[in-house]
DNA sequence: GAGCACTGC
């Protein structure tokens, strides 16, 4: 949900780019006029927000309960006004900070601006925001938005959150894996807490136990943490638990029948309409609803959900053949698609107004759904399917297969016709049907491999990880499979203890846990230079972008930087050849022209240059992790079979042997797999190989391979492959 | 011969 977003100008949250624009225009005379304005018309807009009439008693209710569950309506104003209302409700005193988590990196930074702006403060001072990559606080921060995955890192350094008086977290009703994984710490934190008011000294215990990373990361820090604990009561800490979904009982239940409130939304309507019968064809019934509502409805743009890029690029294509047949008067509608691996200028488009007379109708994923907020739809056109990704923790296989959405993601997609002024929904199935449907889409916790959260967890100084009180609890079966999984990898002992130094090692990186390995081993492989960069490109989502009208030209441009010997080298070829562009253009032009001139290089070279961004920042936090935990970061040099050997050394769960027919066997599991079209080894086909990614769609594909030599398995990873041969 | 969406001191 994002009423978060409420209020907020798209084009100004999620474009930089346009705001840069707009700031080119003379201001010397409009600037000061603006302020002012704008700063009344916060205030009444803050006024009139449905949450601000029950201000006083929103801050006793905290004030009496130690737990609150918030449910709030798209459009209440929680996000941005309760953090307000308990900072002068007197939340902060001695310095205490109150943490508000988003699952999104966007929602936090926007709404941080937000309310920095409504507090007439700088941001970074008094309200600030802190996520990846980013940490926009200070000393002075009193309210501080954040990602949830940040939370649980800063827990591994502090296990009491002892910054925070309280915690708010927000959007609980999404369940991502962090959200759900926090909920179960804040519970044991706030016990903790409470009981550290009377009991200091099993405290210390604890804190000793926690600390073990501490003390080995920073020994001076450790110590001063113990030591202020000594005869110091941690204050009980405040945790409130924000919702969109109208069921709180679970919330609830799992905090000791903790009490709820509810905080009205403003929507405008939505009218909902279904269709007589079932329709065999989403996709035929999303085009004739298209049509019917640009022929026959008044103006005001159309989105329309799809599960994928094929899917967008095919409706696109189908929309202009029929509107070719149309009458020229009626052929005024234009389509724009927007998926997340679509580049950010292209997807801006969404985002802009149609020329005059023209009707939009946006093709979009689920990203439409809570991740972007796309301004004038008064028509939203559901077939109530979404592609989802499944992990079947018995094969180890992610699948990705196309599923009927939730009620909750039904009410969702139908809420983003209500905006801006009263809107329609056409959902492509029977009432009768709605009825049939899951209520709220599973958690993510129940359909993804574990071995991170477990990881961390254990970090955590949470031994017991089947005993762990979920909200609620994945299987048995996938616990147990990561825990193997970490065994394997060696990152806890046979008594399921966190290794001693690997597994704190690989809890301490920011990665899955078998890139962590990776690296840990390539320094012993003298090619952590060359594993940082991989790691880094293999963490973020394609870095090619091959649009289907120039393929050729994509394959070509790819073809210089490919390697005989695989993906990971290619990649790594890629990032090289990118940071030698930024070298040579670094000097001469500030930092704006530099990533201006690269994003360009990118564009030229069919490379994402979002994806490339994201893993140039993942490279150098990881490098200086590496350096700081002291692993020695060589270079390989042109030994390319030292890096090789190395993937082999760290993937080998992953290796795969070709098979007569072409198609390869999964060693660990017997499954067997092919390559993935995007590979540089599709055509290949090397004899052994080892991969990254295996995920099920129309064929069980492997992605991201090296060609290796499978006598390298029984010597590098004699563990689990000695017995076998 | 093909890529839902998020996220990490």
């Amino acid at each position: 949900m994002t009423n978060n977003n409420n209020n907020i100008p798209v084009n100004e949250m999620h474009w930089p780019q346009v705001d840069k624009a707009d700031k080119k225009k003379p201001k010397i005379r409009d600037l000061p006029y603006c302020q002012g304005n704008r700063k009344q018309r916060l205030e009444q807009q803050r006024k009139a927000l449905p949450i601000a009439s029950v201000e006083k008693r929103l801050v006793e209710e905290v004030q009496k309960n130690d737990t609150l569950i918030i449910v709030g309506e798209t459009g209440s104003g929680k996000t941005t006004q309760l953090p307000q209302f308990l900072l002068n409700g007197g939340f902060c005193h001695d310095g205490k900070i109150i943490g508000i988590t988003q699952p999104r990196r966007v929602a936090a930074v926007t709404v941080a601006k937000r309310v920095a702006e409504e507090c007439g403060v700088e941001l970074g001072q008094k309200v600030g925001y802190s996520i990846r990559f980013e940490d926009v606080t200070s000393s002075s921060t009193r309210i501080k938005y954040m990602t949830d995955g940040l939370l649980l890192r800063e827990a591994l350094l502090d296990p009491f959150l002892s910054r925070y008086s309280v915690i708010i977290v927000d959007e609980a009703h999404e369940r991502t894996i962090h959200t759900d994984v926090l909920l179960g710490l804040l519970k044991n934190v706030q016990n903790a807490r409470s009981r550290s008011i009377n009991k200091c000294l099993n405290i210390e215990n604890m804190e000793a136990n926690h600390g073990k990373l501490l003390k080995r990361e920073n020994n001076a820090n450790s110590v001063s943490i113990l030591k202020r604990c000594q005869g110091v009561k941690f204050p009980s800490l405040k945790l409130i638990i924000m919702s969109a979904s109208l069921d709180a009982r679970g919330f609830s239940e799992y905090f000791g029948g903790a009490r709820s409130v509810y905080i009205q939304g403003r929507q405008f309507p939505v009218d909902i309409f279904y269709t007589h019968h079932a329709e065999p064809d989403y996709v035929d019934a999303a085009l004739i609803t298209i049509f019917q509502i640009h022929l026959e409805e008044g103006p005001g743009d159309i989105l329309v959900f799809l599960t994928g890029q094929e899917e967008i690029e095919s409706v696109e294509r189908l929309v202009q053949e029929r509107l070719r047949q149309l009458p020229e008067g009626s052929q005024k509608l234009l389509t724009v698609p927007i998926f997340s691996s679509l580049p950010s200028e292209q997807q801006m488009k969404a985002f802009m107004p149609a020329p005059a007379g023209f009707r939009k109708v946006i093709l979009a994923t689920n990203i439409a759904e809570t991740s972007v907020t796309i301004p004038g739809i008064k028509y939203v056109i559901d077939p109530g399917v979404v592609k989802a990704r499944t992990y079947n923790a018995h094969t180890g296989i992610e699948s990705l297969d196309i599923v009927k959405t939730s009620k909750s993601q039904a009410l969702q997609r139908s809420g983003r016709a209500g905006r801006e002024g009263p809107g329609k929904c056409f959902r492509l199935y029977p009432e009768s049907e709605f009825g049939q449907l899951a209520d709220s889409t599973e958690p993510e916790i129940k359909r993804c491999n574990l071995s991170n959260v477990i990881l961390q967890l254990k970090a955590l100084g949470v031994d017991d990880v089947i005993g762990f009180d979920f909200l609620e609890k994945p299987s048995r079966m996938a616990i147990v499979k990561s825990l193997e999984q970490l065994f394997l990898l060696g990152a806890i002992t046979d008594d399921s203890k966190l290794s001693d130094p690997i597994g704190h090692q690989m809890a301490r990186l920011p990665l899955d846990p078998v890139y962590s390995k990776a690296l840990i081993l390539a320094s012993q492989f003298n090619c952590l230079e060359e594993m940082l960069i991989a790691v880094a490109m293999l963490s973020v989502e394609s870095i090619f972008y091959t649009p289907r009208e120039k393929l050729e030209e994509a394959r070509t441009a790819m073809k210089c930087f490919s390697s005989p010997e695989g993906d990971h080298i290619t990649l790594i070829n890629v990032y090289r050849a990118s940071d030698e562009f930024v070298e040579k253009i670094k000097q001469g032009n500030d930092k704006e022209k530099t990533e201006k001139k690269l994003r360009k290089w990118c564009k030229e070279n069919f490379i994402n240059s979002r994806s490339l961004r994201h893993a140039r920042d993942i490279h150098s936090q990881i490098r200086r992790h590496a350096e700081q935990m002291g692993l020695c970061v060589a270079s390989c040099g042109d030994d390319m079979l030292q890096f090789r050997r190395c993937l082999a050394a760290s993937f080998f769960l992953n290796a795969a042997l070709k098979q007569p027919e072409g198609t390869y066997r999964a060693l660990a599991s017997g499954q067997s797999v092919r390559i993935h079209p995007s590979s540089v080894l599709f055509r290949t086909k090397p004899e052994c190989i080892i991969f990254n990614e295996l995920v099920q769609t129309n064929h069980c594909y492997i992605r991201n391979i090296t060609r290796i030599d499978f006598l390298w398995l029984p010597e590098l990873a004699p563990q689990y492959y000695a017995v076998q041969n």
